[in-house]
DNA sequence: ATTTTCAAT
């Protein structure tokens, strides 16, 4: 079997994907979700290597209800089924931080899941109206949300893309962009509601 | 200080 078509694959970005998604200069009109699962047991953190994978969302322009990458996202954890009497880690990797609607269904997921917690570091900041609530809704439920570093998008190249043994390599400005962006949200999650 | 973005001018 060719290694392009082996199993573990399915759950890899090609480098392209990787890179004109994850950028955090550019703004595509499309989503990447990289997930994955840890088992939280005291400081022992277990990783489920079979339940990390990726989802995108479907466009206005293909058959179909458009759906954000959340809803597939969610679909996927709700599927498994996880253990109640464990506590388990999700952390995602996503291109655009959850729009307001995303943000308010995953913060009432979170709220009836008590043995789930949820990072999200995303590399940008979407920012269509009401976006600024959702995230601050998603924070107090829990979820703890931060912006893509170059320590975050090293270990999704790392782990979710097929990089064919290449080490990530930092596009000009990623660190510049991504500063400004921690700082943008920062200020976003400190605002009180009115 | 940085934007128009989970497509369709």
């Amino acid at each position: 079997m060719e290694a392009s078509t082996a199993p573990w694959t399915r759950c890899l970005l090609d480098e392209n994907t990787f890179n004109e998604n994850f950028m955090n200069q550019i703004n595509p009109r499309k989503t990447y979700l990289c997930y994955k699962v840890e088992i939280l047991d005291g400081d022992t953190r277990v990783l489920l290597d079979e339940k990390k994978g990726f989802v995108q969302n479907k466009g206005a322009n293909e058959p179909g209800k458009p759906r954000h990458a959340e809803s597939y996202f969610l679909d996927r954890i709700r599927s498994w089924n996880l253990d109640r009497g464990l506590h388990y880690r999700l952390t995602c990797f996503i291109s655009w931080t959850p729009c307001h609607s995303c943000a308010q269904e995953l913060a009432t997921f979170l709220g009836e899941n008590s043995h789930l917690s949820l990072h999200i570091f995303a590399s940008r900041i979407y920012s269509l109206p009401g976006y600024e609530a959702g995230l601050r809704k998603l924070q107090a439920a829990g979820a703890q949300i931060a912006i893509m570093t170059s320590k975050e998008f090293e270990h999704c190249w790392e782990n979710f893309v097929d990089h064919q043994d290449r080490p990530f390599q930092p596009w000009d400005g990623l660190e510049v962009v991504s500063q400004h962006l921690c700082n943008s949200l920062q200020t976003i999650l400190q605002m009180q509601e009115n």
